[in-house]
DNA sequence: ACGGTTCCTTACAAAAGCTGTAAGTGGTTT
DNA sequence: AAACCACTTACAGCTTTTGTAAGGAACCGT
């Protein structure tokens, strides 16, 4: 768990930043290389990532929309011009707050320690998927219009659904995670179960995000991307 | 539920802000008194509140400090001034965010906006004291080293019992709104779920934090005010 | 179109968790 | 010392959740 991790092309900021966080008492780490950056910076499961939206490559607008979209970690935007229209794209992404360079260190300092206690506080066990969100540790499942507290079986089956969105969730995997790495023969039980979630989702208006493929395994589909 | 509640001295810039904020299709009202000011908002259980900090008589300062102490939700900082040290002071007393008027309305409507979409969405439920905080939806209680889930029962108390932080919460009270306006004939039943719910709240190392006062009922009580 | 496979749904009973009752202990006040 | 109030533990009924069973529907190849 690196904490804070820092992704800034510019060297010597990049060191900067770095020494200016750990001098304030948190663990930072920077990304050295940008491409794959999305999979690095998920794998390493930062509590907040500081990003520079002038990457060289791709937009970092495109990857902080990319990271918000199924990881709950607050993002720091950074970035070199101070216009109106900047901020309003960082926010209207989803950022959840944006610095000018060059920034005072305290400045620095000060944003991150606030968006990491808000993030520790309640959004640690928070899995986001589009408009959804669940918590972990509870399986409140919160979308658009309403709520929903899902059984415990029910909430590992969405849980999973929701981490390897977009991609398909194998039977064997489902199998694996909710009830222990046993042989998947009953087939049975996962259907059961399967149809309790879809009732489920059906009472706060989710219908048909569930989808079967047949002989593999199950998807999420969410319209909002 | 007035939706955004706007606390400003200046009579033109307020209506100024209702406008603008009506016109992006929230719904506004602003205080037009300030003596009592806390109470006045915390019963109009505002979902964001626009808080300019220089304010006639005490500062605003001290009110967002106690407004974020028993509240969850967001406070956006309106200051004249556009110095460091303000906004550093500003995030220090939990402020959500701080605009330097005069603002443009788009960006006062962004702010506003991402502020009570991330509210809505998952702090309407939120019950905060001190580093303490409920959801009163599955009584997941979040402290600084750890979380519980508190059953329906336990949970409730401690509903009440935050809520009513720092004053004591009568017996009559916990009995009307645990078990329904009936006499509390059966002062054991209560007996028995204090006893429950300090034993839960022990796991997480909170020992101590419920007294009761002989007689009347329970307080709550946590060392960081 | 037919048969086999895969998936969906409903009903039922066992298991687990939650809640109130009961009863006994310990501390405080007068 | 007696009365009162608060705390704790054990137990049994209730609710919720979970897996089993079985019948029906949709899909796919021949």
């Amino acid at each position: 768990m690196p904490g804070i991790v820092i992704v800034e092309d510019d060297i010597y900021l990049r060191e900067e930043l770095i020494h200016t966080l750990k001098k304030a008492g948190y663990d930072a780490a920077a990304l050295t290389t940008f491409d794959r950056a999305e999979e690095q910076i998920v794998s390493l499961r930062p509590e907040l990532v500081l990003l520079d939206v002038n990457l060289p490559g791709k937009s970092g607008y495109e990857l902080c929309r990319r990271l918000k979209m199924k990881s709950a970690f607050p993002i720091l935007i950074l970035t070199a011009r101070d216009t109106l229209s900047d901020e309003l794209t960082a926010l209207g992404l989803g950022a959840d707050d944006f610095l000018t360079k060059p920034c005072h260190p305290d400045r620095l300092a000060a944003r991150a320690g606030r968006l990491l206690q808000t993030y520790n506080r309640q959004f640690r066990a928070l899995l986001r998927v589009g408009a959804l969100s669940l918590d972990t540790d509870t399986y409140k499942l919160v979308s658009e219009d309403g709520f929903l507290i899902l059984a415990e079986t029910e909430g590992k089956i969405m849980r999973l659904l929701m981490e390897q969105y977009p991609h398909i969730v194998d039977k064997g995997e489902l199998f694996a995670a909710v009830w222990g790495t046993e042989e998947f023969v009953d087939e049975n039980i996962l259907q059961v179960n399967m149809s309790r979630l879809r009732k489920s989702l059906a009472e706060i208006g989710l219908k048909e995000i569930v989808r079967n493929i047949r002989g593999k395994g199950y998807v999420l589909e969410v319209d909002g991307l």
